[in-house]
DNA sequence: CCAGATAATGAAGCAAGGTAACTATGAAGT
DNA sequence: ACTTCATAGTTACCTTGCTTCATTATCTGG
């Protein structure tokens, strides 16, 4: 009842419905949980790349430091992260994600493995190797052209 | 610098990939012109299927009539919108586009397919066919996948 | 050893989007 | 006619994400 999917539905329609459906999934799946999008993206940089500096979360998310504290405050009121010291640097502390989290983040980079699959099989067999190469082919060349768009802003 | 391509990288990464693309270039695109998100929803829909009234823009766009309202103000304050009082009932209003908003709209319905080809493009020829039936595919099994959710949620 | 950079936070504020309770109007039944 | 109920919008308030400016504590290089 929200896609007019009646005439001329372009490539670019199918890829713009696609994002919607997995915001509106994600929405759906986290409400209530109190997983926010930007504290969900803090969960996701710390499962990936280990425990960090404020700082360098910040220049992860491309966010302000003065973000990334309030974010981490929310984070750490619900146990899914701790601050211990740095070990080096007293004015630094080294946000952890909780062991009970990282098994969260764990299950949900499973499920997003599955889900991947299960959408690759309802691609016809034969199709499937090019879609997989067409979709690497648009996803590289809209990254080059809003890099271009972004730099052309600044100028 | 905020993309992890390294390793594994999954259907679902790269359609996650698009989206945040999209989503960057929709907000640098709008950046300081006053159109926000739901606002440019609320005037696609207008674009689409002309003036009504704040109810039917609510279901359209799935939100709260309240939120309409809100949203309407920005946009008449603006100039974007206008509102008519109801031929035959007083309590409602008809929400307009103004012509000059209706041309941009316009245009950026022609920026929209120029977009789309412009990636297909991108695509190998021999793939084209392939790539088009399979995001297809894709997009109406994660509809599918996003309802059956929705619906077990709401149980 | 001190001048300046850096890590984090406090205070205040803004825009977007959301719900809940309220007012005004219309419609329907007796 | 009039009571009841549904409907159209709006006023008030909350949350999230983010920002800027100022402050404190610590590190580092001449």
């Amino acid at each position: 009842m929200k896609y007019h999917l009646d005439m001329d539905v372009t490539l670019l329609d199918r890829l713009l419905q696609i994002g919607e459906l997995f915001q509106r999934d994600m929405a759906r799946a986290f409400a209530g949980t109190g997983f926010t999008p930007a504290r969900l993206r803090v969960l996701w940089v710390l499962q990936h790349d280990g425990s960090m500096t404020q700082q360098a979360l910040a220049a992860q998310l491309d966010v302000t430091p003065r973000n990334v504290s309030g974010l981490v405050d929310a984070l750490e009121a619900s146990g899914h992260v701790r601050r211990t010291p740095h070990p080096s640097d007293r004015r630094a502390v080294l946000v952890e994600l909780a062991p009970r989290t990282a098994r969260i983040m764990s299950r949900m980079q499973r499920e997003h493995e599955e889900l991947s699959a299960t959408l690759l099989d309802a691609v016809a067999p034969a199709d499937r190797a090019a879609v997989e190469r067409g979709i690497g082919a648009i996803a590289d060349r809209l990254a080059v052209l809003v890099e271009d768009a972004e730099e052309g802003a600044e100028a």
